[in-house]
DNA sequence: GCCAACGTTGGC
DNA sequence: GCCAACGTTGGC
């Protein structure tokens, strides 16, 4: 099982309505290196659901629920999503500030990739995030 | 609101 | 195929 990190700004779709729908299919990438990890998500692996912008934090884990498949609304018919679940939400929500602040995370791409919508995680890291969000 | 980082577009 | 111009993302 692999672990990753999905942005989303919180005006376009929040934590709340992730939570409220259950299970949602993840549209809207249009970057190859994050379309490139999309494909790359099998069933049952995890992800920070993590509110850019507004928020700056990681706010819950979600599952991968069915894997990559063409993105209904990319025209182009190029890009993929796949759907995700809400699993939990964070007790205590990481922001981006601790992950700056913590040794042991510094070297994650949310911070060196700051625009990459769509990264992977370590296990190492995802523990370390899971302790200090509170699970 | 500004700006750095980065991706995309289009002229050559 | 190069690169300047421009658009977008996302932190501050």
């Amino acid at each position: 099982m692999a672990f990753w990190l999905m942005k989303s700004e919180p005006d376009v779709w929040s934590w709340a309505q992730q939570v409220k729908k259950g299970i949602e299919p993840w549209t809207g990438v249009r970057n190859h290196q994050a379309a490139k990890n999309l494909r790359t998500m099998a069933v049952g692996d995890k992800a920070f659901f993590y509110h850019s912008n507004d928020g700056r934090e990681i706010v819950g884990i979600v599952s991968i629920v069915k894997k990559a498949y063409t993105d209904p609304s990319d025209e182009t018919g190029k890009f993929v999503c796949v759907d995700v679940k809400a699993e939990k939400p964070m007790p205590k929500p990481v922001t981006l500030a601790q992950v700056k602040a913590d040794a042991k995370l510094k070297d994650m791409a949310l911070i060196k990739l700051s625009r990459l919508s769509v990264q992977p995680v370590s296990e190492a890291e995802w523990k370390h995030i899971c302790k200090l969000g509170g699970l």
